[in-house]
RNA sequence: GCAGAUGUGAUCUAGUUGGUUAGGAUUAAAGCCUUCCAAGCUUUCUGCCCGGGUUCGAAUCCCGGCGUCUGCACCA
């Protein structure tokens, strides 16, 4: 029987569409009691792991509403939106510059609406559906509007990005973390997008929630910060845009896209992190993991290299976006000097600049979605298989039967072990069957309390992973829960 | 957004030339049994996406909406 991701995230309650009892809106997700738990864990696990790339690097937290003016000054009022043109008889909505391309055949994307209406004149340009009339072009705005205040004439929109909020805080954070460049800051937090047509689940929503690290940096010495010999001898998943329709990717050194490819040094090194967080970390086989060039066209204009972090997942039919590396310059900062008149510039040992930004930027729903995707297996009754670290629960405490002399001790046990960690305790159905649960939602942990433990104080440890068992001493409980949870042992090492 | 397909308990599904109390499997809960991998037995809960229309009668036909899938378009 085939495992099928999307009902099993519904049933074990991991996730699923809002407000389904009305029938639901497309692009938009709830979490539940498993998942939110699944994406806690991941987010913890990011954190510790890009946050510890430098001592500072700083988690902030910002607002979901951002006001008109940083909107226009970011060029997301104006980029951030396609042309369109409404039929006066029957309002049906149709993209202007397309109708324009199909009968020009020229590019149409950057007419201004004025220029869209004069050519709507001029090749009497009529309603596909009844051949009306068009009205004045006006913009589509994939941004979600949000009046403010009761008259609600101080527009504002729903960010689109978490970015925005490190760039409008850059300044106030380079004095308090005392003048130090790289500066790092960190967002966790919701995005929205009014997208035309969400589908494919999770990978295109209309709320999201993104992870975020801006690296504020000078180009010319961020390189000195880093300990750059680590790069030697590894090889990084790439697939660069000339090598498109080659297979899936190639594994290049590092120094090769260096002194070959002329990649930043810096934006190297962090290919090389991200890398190494989805193999060692989240546990991706290799084969699934890849970053994939973005080419001039595809990427936007201000980011100087782009590389999307690509996981093979099979629920979306090959490899998909999960995560990108940006280096976007000093396009941000650049643009917020001139849009607020807040100098951006700072001076450091003498010498002044517009710091670049380095964006790691990563899609948290997707980034949990390919959890689910990539680890759940279909051995035995369906198995996820996840690291200890991300599990929504790390151990679970079976009595083996339903008897009264084991479950005080299964008892005792969960009461011990809940305090420091995620404990699932479960005396329901046959032992079968709670085992099967936890292979459902990833517990990698099973301890189960019987008979000749309790003659000689020993449970058993069962791995999900493997469904493999091994006796350890009752004593010894919590030093090995503390051992696995934290990953400092794996279940292979215990005796 | 366009076109086509589609929507039945928590999950997967049977049932649609309109006709009795919409059937099954799994899950879940309670109990019995059970000395380790969804065992068995008994009992129980939950359903025709929403709103109109046609009809003596609609899960079934028609219209609209919403959702989903596929293709196209879109993805700063």
């Amino acid at each position: 029987m085939p495992v099928d991701v999307q009902s099993l995230a519904k049933r074990r309650g991991f996730i699923w569409q809002s407000a389904e009892i009305y029938g639901a809106m497309a692009g938009f997700y709830d979490y539940g009691a498993m998942g939110a738990r699944l994406k806690r864990k991941w987010e913890d696990a990011w954190l510790k792991y890009f946050m510890g790339l430098n001592d500072n690097y700083h988690l902030i937290d910002t607002t979901n509403i951002l006001p008109y003016a940083a909107l226009k000054a970011s060029g997301h009022v104006d980029g951030f939106t396609d042309p369109l043109v409404e039929c006066s008889k029957c309002g049906h909505a149709f993209r202007a510059d397309q109708l324009i391309e199909d009968v020009t055949n020229e590019p149409a994307e950057d007419l201004t609406l004025t220029d869209i209406d004069e050519k709507v004149k001029e090749l009497d340009l009529k309603c596909q559906r009844c051949k009306g009339t068009f009205l004045e072009a006006r913009t589509f705005n994939m941004m979600f509007p949000v009046p403010i205040g009761t008259t609600g004439k101080d527009t504002a929109f729903l960010r689109p990005e978490t970015a925005q909020g490190a760039y409008l805080n850059f300044k106030r954070h380079f004095e308090i973390m005392r003048r130090k460049l790289p500066l790092g800051l960190t967002i966790i937090g919701k995005a929205y997008r009014n997208e035309i047509a969400p589908r494919q689940g999770v990978y295109r929503m209309r709320e999201l929630i993104q992870a975020e690290l801006q690296i504020f940096m000078d180009p010319d010495t961020f390189s000195e910060s880093l300990n750059l010999e680590e790069m030697k001898g590894k090889m990084l998943n790439v697939q660069l845009v000339d090598m498109r329709g080659e297979g899936n990717f190639k594994p290049i050194s590092c120094d090769e896209l260096i002194q070959k490819y002329k990649f930043p040094d810096f934006y190297v090194y962090h290919m090389m992190k991200i890398q190494e967080f989805y193999l060692d970390i989240i546990k991706l086989p290799a084969e699934k993991f890849r970053f994939f060039e973005k080419s001039e066209k595809e990427r936007a204009f201000y980011n100087r290299v782009h590389f999307d972090i690509e996981a093979d997942l099979h629920t979306l039919g090959g490899f998909k976006e999960i995560a990108g590396l940006h280096y976007r310059g000093d396009y941000d900062l650049t643009k917020h000097q001139e849009g607020s008149g807040e100098k951006m510039e700072v001076s450091i040992d003498g010498k002044r600049l517009i710091p670049h930004v380095l964006e790691l930027s990563f899609g948290v729903d997707r980034n949990v979605w390919t959890l689910l995707d990539i680890h759940l297996t279909e051995e035995r009754t369906g198995v996820l298989k996840l690291p200890a670290v991300l599990a929504p629960y790390t151990f679970a405490i079976f009595p083996l039967m339903r008897k009264d002399n084991l479950i005080p001790v299964a008892r005792d046990i969960h009461q011990k072990l809940r305090v420091d960690y995620d404990v699932y305790y479960d005396q329901s159905g046959s032992i079968g069957k709670r085992y099967a649960r936890m292979d459902e939602i990833g517990t990698p942990f099973c301890i189960t309390v019987d008979y000749d433990g309790l003659e000689d104080g020993t449970v058993t440890i069962r791995d999900t992973d493997t469904s493999e068992q091994k006796r350890v001493k009752l004593a010894d409980i919590e030093d090995i829960a503390r051992a696995l949870a934290t990953g400092r042992k794996t279940f292979a090492d215990l005796e």
